[in-house]
DNA sequence: AGTTGTTGTGATTAATCGGGTTACAGCGCT
DNA sequence: AGCGCTGTAACCCGATTAATCACAACAACT
């Protein structure tokens, strides 16, 4: 196992976790001693002896840390499930704040809205599962899903899927056979296809090659396609919804032409 | 209900959870309209209208906002349950990241240890209640605990009472009475008192009114004492653990001299 | 006691970052 | 052409943070 590699990383998460690079730095250096003083302490994280001491002191005021008020005093990091218990109880908390704050807020508008034509984007795989999760769930009669990518077919999204009402049609596809077999098993009753939309993972006019991520279709009315950077692995996605909606009448005519999978019409009206 | 307390509200907790200040503005402006254009919210939020783009190019990076690629741009928040959900999924990754790196990592040691006569001290309510929760846990024989703020009785530490093994004598008391029947309600079994400690009440050496918070002695050899700073509400705490221990060691001769409950010791070794 | 290396605090400098402003090029409209 | 609006990019400056330095207090040892 690579300790130098680890150490990095768990540096560069407590960052993006809020701390400050020497604070980070502290705390992983407490982490590999079970005790020590600010000289030692400098010494295997580089951090200067001298800042080590606010360091500690932020990260005690967090409850990441003890503080031996002896001299020379001496330091300890809290058990690393202390830890992390710790800091999601700190993260929750705020969630929890925030949510309240402006659950009692949400109005001003005044503002025209709704152009038929809406089309917008948005990006991150987690935002966008969540998105794709709460449109499975908004689907009334049908759900056609192709997933490009094994990466994203998610538990959370697997769920949302085998909960839906037993009325929906589920018609979920993938790029290649052993994906299919992969959803047969964990979404047995949707229907399976192997997707005809190579099209749509070829190059992409002349740059670099770009992978389809997921294609959504609710209902014939709502639509949601991604893409992954193959640089980045950042998924980006574009979704309209609306029965007049551009893009959606564009899915529809890839389904009039059998580029999408159909459910026999004859068996529904509209 | 005040609305501009709680847009505020909002913006400072999503500063804590890492966005800059334009960037929570930004957010916050866009769940007050269904939809916005750069320069309306720019109105609304008092940020620069040229700041907007940016700010909202790192919203729409964290799944928090959707951008409709037109011109002019209009920009939406997502609803705000999918943005509490996309907020608490990247901390929990985060955290489980830091967990993971930091599990395949602890040891650099070879550092001599256990001063029997170590005292720490640690700050953050959050922090020392989970250590106070850890320790009931730990409980082989006894614990005893004295509660100095109503608000410290939290539902963690009252199922950690309650989950403690039947074998554990629970004395719990409280400064006032009325804090001693709620407690009674909590956790049933436990002999409850009104503490003897009101000396620890008033004020400290001269200065300002220091508040007792908790005080903990788990098997008479682990002990841990808080108070709460009267200003700032901050909770801070001393804890020492094994038998040798001062502090310990003090706790067990107010204990003989009758400050400090006495489970009857006839009944058990030691 | 005197010497020496360690320890903690505070101030100081240098670099980076974030908030705030301005300049400007492209567009649609009259 | 003239106008206002849109989006990009560059810039300034104050605040924060990384990094150094000076120093007084202290512990340990001779």
């Amino acid at each position: 196992m690579d300790t130098t590699r680890n150490v990095e990383e768990a540096i560069e998460v407590l960052q993006e976790l809020g701390l400050k690079e020497y604070e980070a730095r502290c705390f992983v250096g407490l982490t590999r001693i079970s005790t020590g003083t600010a000289k030692r302490l400098s010494e295997i994280t580089d951090v200067p002896r001298t800042r080590v001491y606010d360091a500690i002191r932020v990260l005690e005021a967090h409850g990441l840390v003890e503080v031996q008020h002896s001299s020379p005093q001496r330091f300890r990091a809290v058990s690393l499930d202390e830890a992390t218990k710790t800091l999601r109880g700190q993260y929750d908390s705020r969630v929890d704040r925030l949510h309240r704050a402006l659950e009692t807020v949400d109005a001003i508008d005044s503002e025209e809205r709704s152009i038929v034509q809406e089309v917008w984007g948005m990006s991150g795989s987690d935002a966008i599962e969540n998105r794709t999760i709460q449109l499975v769930g908004e689907a009334n009669e049908e759900v056609v899903l192709v997933i490009g990518d094994e990466s994203l077919l998610t538990s959370a999204l697997v769920n949302a899927l085998n909960d839906a009402d037993e009325e929906i049609d589920l018609l979920i596809g993938a790029l290649t056979e052993s994906l299919v077999e992969c959803i047969h098993d964990e979404v047995p009753r949707a229907r399976g296809f192997v997707s005809g939309l190579e099209w749509l993972h070829g190059p992409d006019a002349g740059t670099e090659e770009t992978a389809i991520g997921r294609l959504l279709l609710v209902d014939r009315s709502s639509i949601l396609v991604s893409s992954i950077m193959p640089k980045t692995r950042e998924e980006q996605a574009i979704f309209g919804e609306g029965f007049g909606n551009g893009l959606v009448v564009i899915a529809r005519r890839l389904m009039a032409q059998g580029l999408l999978p159909v459910r026999d019409p004859s068996t529904r009206g509209q």
